[in-house]
RNA sequence: GGGCUCGUAGAUCAGUGGUAGAUCGCUUCCUUCGCAAGGAAGAGGCCCUGGGUUCAAAUCCCAGCGAGUCCA
């Protein structure tokens, strides 16, 4: 860490008289403009100074603290732009949710690849940190929602050769400070108590000095100076253990937190009253909540001295409720009664804005990724809400914090949560009956519930252990959670190895010296033919690939395979049977080479071609007929294009039914009648944004300065694909099929053009042929198979039945058998060639008679049945293995009804013959 | 993306290779002025689909479809 001091020496903290000093307690370093000043102002070496007593002039909310922060940020020349959306995997695919601001610019802004939006920024971004979610409400401070406000600057380095999307310094780290001063200053708060502790950053796999921003122990801000990246032979080495280098990108980070800033300007006991007050008021009030004046009062002096206290999370809080209790003089009973309800109203109000941030930005509850986050705090909202007694709907609760952040879908959201809600319902329900059973299994038993069924309640149904406990006490059983239970649950979630992973493709050195192919496709994607140079030929497995200075051809990307055709030379022609993009560089691979050099002729498969486009095409108009259908939050999760038919999933709370597919099919169609251009334009990224919002990136964030936009009705989509002139083109769009892939994702498939007249055909024929075997008309077809369905399985009723009256006839001697005397019993020894369940119901018939019935059956192999009337002393099961025996195979069952066979029938009528013989020698046995 | 669990009567679920069951609901009858309830009888099952193993599969194995759940 002292390899970085030098970064700290900052030519604002000379100009302004700070000194450098060491905090005796924790042994930071820290700058202070206050000389008599010891230790650096963090809790635990000191405590919260602003509870009761506000470290600015004025009370702020947090809408009003958010305005004064960005307009500062503006008056001192930075723009200010709108906030991403919380699902941070929308523009990138290393994290789901979006933690800080920083994250809205990785990874092309930072790598400079890609301009900032403005350049310096700022910025009120909502994060969500799920690693909170415990503390959340226990520990005064913490909160899984917030709101990070910042304020960026990107700059390169003079000496560098490289390019990058932005050139120069707009600021570094003295300025950055400067501002922290000043904006600390104009809210009225004493810069002399400010401390700036150094804190070097690692993360991410970059790293840089920061610098720690404390004023009345709160820590307001974080300044971080992201300059350095990983880098094996770099010279310094950081907290995390690994060597990092300085990069050609530096870029202030900074991160305030909204809610601190509030909290500051207010000093009421806890976070939570300071941000949403009016929402725990409603909270309290809904739970029943109503403290004395002296409940209160007591709860207030325990928020103080618990944030006091070096708590970090809520092991802490558990371990802290003693002392506190103690130093009030009240019992830890009496304390935690009074405070438990208090956490979990402050937790449900976090919980409620952080899904109020998820759903409106459009994630869907589901299975997976932070469609799963956003189901497990619901839920985890939910047993608050039940735990402390709050009755209102969450929907409802929701709402309130949607309202607040102004969100427009809250029609959606209320009803995403009802559906969750009511899923969550179905789930406990089940669970509840399963525990149930269970409980009273093992209370029967008199044995606690065991710990793998606890496991299994939990890993496969969702059923928390401490639910298990409360149902099975009902039922009188034990249960004993073991203190790592979910450790356990990750043990069996172990598999046995992933797989080594799949070896990077060498790259090749002659390949990386080309220059990226043009595109001709998209100069006019209706042309099929074209003209190029050969530049290059590689020898492949199966082939080769060939690289021309300008192409025709497709390369397979966004959901799009690749075009076919052929290239020709004046005397060779070779196939092309797939395209490939690395790098810019569009390589076709084809059964033969041609010489480096040579100028070919181009010819792409125009068929195969046409009916990608039309299907590309189609994808963009499906998925807009899916959104105005069911709403903004459908957004795509992939698509296949091909030329027989296309798939297109996205994000959905509930099933498609066919209604909902006739509405998407028809609104589809009426685009395609319409007839409407397709247009492509290459606006400058920011602007595009700016205009259409996120909604566009829904096959993915394309780099660059540009991006392609295709225009399709109201449709506006970032897409690299190929299109169709105008969207008659495509004749006509059929939907084949809905289902669901993912809980949350639903699946459409449909044909356009050629295809969907195929695919409705093959589903015609299918229906006349089932009625030309009914011998009706097609229309005639569901009520006549419901009736023949019907008639079907009254004529097996009716078949049993007479089944069952013929085995009483034979039974009643009607039948041919051989009758023998056994012992003091008769044996009816029969042959009758039919299935077992007539065999069955015969031997029956003629146990119930009184007489030992051994019956074989030469019908689908050698079957026998032997019945014995209560009282016999023979074993079925025994004759049955006997004479089963005698025909190659084997039988048994209980000892008064028995079967079995074998498959040589031709020994069938031995069998029997001996069967006399086989009933004595059973009887001796 | 991976793991796990489950698909049996209208509903909820038993049934671990050998004749498909229970409870509730439903129908009819009896008791009652009527209702709640009680008594009696009865109807209601391609045991999710398709393969495989076996003399024999609701049951075991594989695949698919459907539902649920945990984790990244």
């Amino acid at each position: 860490m002292s390899e970085l001091a030098d970064e700290y020496r900052l030519e604002y903290f000379e100009e302004e008289g700070f000194v450098r000093k060491e905090c005796p307690e924790c042994g930071n370093h820290f700058w202070t403009r206050d000389e008599d000043r010891v230790t650096c102002g963090e809790p635990p070496c000191e405590e919260y100074d602003f509870i009761d007593d506000p470290g600015f002039d004025q009370a702020y909310s947090l809408a009003e603290m958010r305005e004064v922060f960005l307009s500062f940020f503006e008056d001192h020349d930075h723009e200010r732009i709108d906030p991403y959306p919380v699902a941070a995997n929308r523009w990138r695919d290393d994290v789901l949710l979006t933690q800080a601001s920083i994250y809205d610019f990785q990874p092309l802004v930072t790598s400079g690849e890609t301009p900032p939006p403005a350049n310096p920024l700022t910025v009120s971004q909502p994060c969500i940190r799920m690693q909170d979610i415990d503390n959340v409400g226990k520990t005064g401070r913490h909160t899984m929602a917030f709101e990070m406000m910042a304020h960026h600057a990107f700059n390169t380095r003079e000496e560098t050769d490289e390019e990058y999307a932005y050139e120069g310094e707009v600021y570094w780290k003295s300025h950055t400070v400067e501002l922290c001063d000043e904006l600390l200053e104009s809210m009225g708060a004493d810069i002399t108590e400010v401390t700036y502790i150094e804190d070097p950053w690692v993360g991410g796999g970059n790293a840089g000095p920061a610098i720690e921003v404390i004023y009345k122990g709160l820590e307001l801000a974080t300044l971080v100076f992201m300059c350095m990246e990983q880098d094996p032979d770099g010279e310094y080495e950081l907290k995390d253990g690994n060597t990092y280098s300085f990069m050609d990108t530096y870029i202030v980070d900074t991160g305030y937190g909204l809610e601190r800033w509030t909290w500051m300007s207010q000093g009421t006991a806890t976070v939570y009253e300071a941000i949403y007050p009016e929402m725990i008021d409603f909270l309290k009030d809904n739970a029943g909540i109503d403290h004395t004046e002296a409940e209160a009062e007591l709860v207030g002096r325990a928020a103080r001295l618990s944030g006091n206290l070096d708590i970090d999370d809520v092991d802490d809080v558990e371990a802290a409720r003693g002392d506190i209790a103690d130093k009030l003089g009240v019992s830890v009973e009496e304390l935690r009664d009074l405070v438990e309800p208090l956490e979990d109203i402050y937790a449900i109000a976090d919980h409620c804005r952080t899904l109020a941030y998820m759903l409106g930005d459009g994630i869907v509850p589901s299975n997976v990724g932070t469609g799963y986050l956003a189901r497990m705090v619901l839920r985890r909202t939910k047993r608050l809400c039940d735990t402390v007694g709050v009755d209102a709907p969450l929907d409802e609760l929701v709402d309130m914090q949607a309202a607040r952040l102004d969100y427009a879908n809250r029609d959606t959201i209320r009803d995403i949560v009802r559906t969750e809600v009511e899923k969550y319902r179905e789930t406990l329900e089940r669970g509840g009956r399963r525990v149930e059973s269970l409980a009273e299994e093992y209370a029967e038993k008199g044995e606690p519930i065991p710990t793998d069924e606890l496991i299994e309640l939990y890993d496969s149904h969702g059923i928390q252990p401490d639910m298990v406990e409360e149902i099975a006490a009902e039922a009188g059983a034990d249960v004993d959670v073991p203190d790592d239970f979910y450790s356990l649950v990750a043990q069996r979630q172990e598999t046995p190895d992933a797989g080594a992973e799949t070896a990077d493709d060498e790259a090749d050195e002659r390949f990386e010296d080309l220059p990226e192919t043009e595109k001709l496709y998209y100069d006019d994607q209706q042309r099929t033919q074209f003209e190029a140079v050969v530049l290059d030929v590689f020898e492949r497995e199966d082939g080769y690939d060939i690289v021309l200075d300008q192409t025709m051809f497709y390369p397979e990307g966004g959901g799009q395979p690749a075009d076919t055709g052929i290239l020709s030379t004046d005397d060779a022609t070779v196939d092309v049977v797939d395209v490939q993009i690395q790098d810019g560089v569009i390589c076709h691979r084809t059964d033969d080479r041609l010489g480096k050099g040579e100028f070919v002729n181009g010819q792409v498969d125009g068929g195969r071609r046409r009916q990608l486009m039309r299907h590309h095409t189609a994808t963009h108009i499906v998925i807009h007929a899916a959104r105005e259908h069911f709403g903004e939050h459908v957004r795509q999760a992939g698509a296949q294009k091909g030329v027989d038919s296309s798939r297109i999933d996205f994000s959905h709370y509930d099933r498609v039914t066919r209604e909902d597919v006739k509405a998407i099919e028809a609104r589809a169609n009426e685009i395609v009648m319409e007839n409407t251009a397709v247009t492509q334009e290459w606006p400058d990224r920011h602007d595009a944004e700016a205009d259409h919002g996120f909604d566009l990136y829904q096959g993915g964030i394309p780099p660059g300065e540009q991006i392609r936009l295709i225009h399709v009705d109201e449709d506006v989509q970032a897409c690299g694909g190929t299109h169709v002139a105008r969207t008659g083109e495509i004749g006509t769009i059929k939907i084949l099929n809905a289902e669901r892939v993912q809980d949350g994702v639903e699946r459409i498939t449909f044909a356009a053009g050629a295809a969907a007249i195929e695919a409705t055909q093959t589903k015609e024929d299918a229906l006349y042929d089932a009625a030309a075997t009914l011998d009706v008309s097609p229309e005639e077809v569901p009520e006549t198979a419901a009736r023949f369905f019907e008639e079907w399985k009254d004529r097996g009723k009716q078949i049993e039945e007479l089944k069952e009256q013929l085995a009483s006839a034979r039974a009643g001697g009607g039948g041919s058998g051989e009758e023998v005397e056994i012992d003091e019993t008769t044996a009816v020894i029969d042959r009758i060639d039919s299935d077992m369940d007539e065999l069955r119901a015969t031997a029956t018939a003629i146990a119930e008679e009184g007489s030992v019935a051994v019956l074989g059956s030469g019908q689908g192999g050698a079957q026998f049945v032997v019945a014995v009337p209560d009282g016999s002393a023979v074993n079925a099961g025994d004759v049955v293995g006997e004479l089963a025996a005698k025909v190659g195979g084997g039988g048994g069952g209980p000892p008064d009804f028995a079967q079995g066979g074998g498959p040589n029938v031709e020994d069938l009528d031995d069998a029997l013959e001996d069967a006399p013989d086989v009933l004595r020698q059973v009887l001796d046995a």
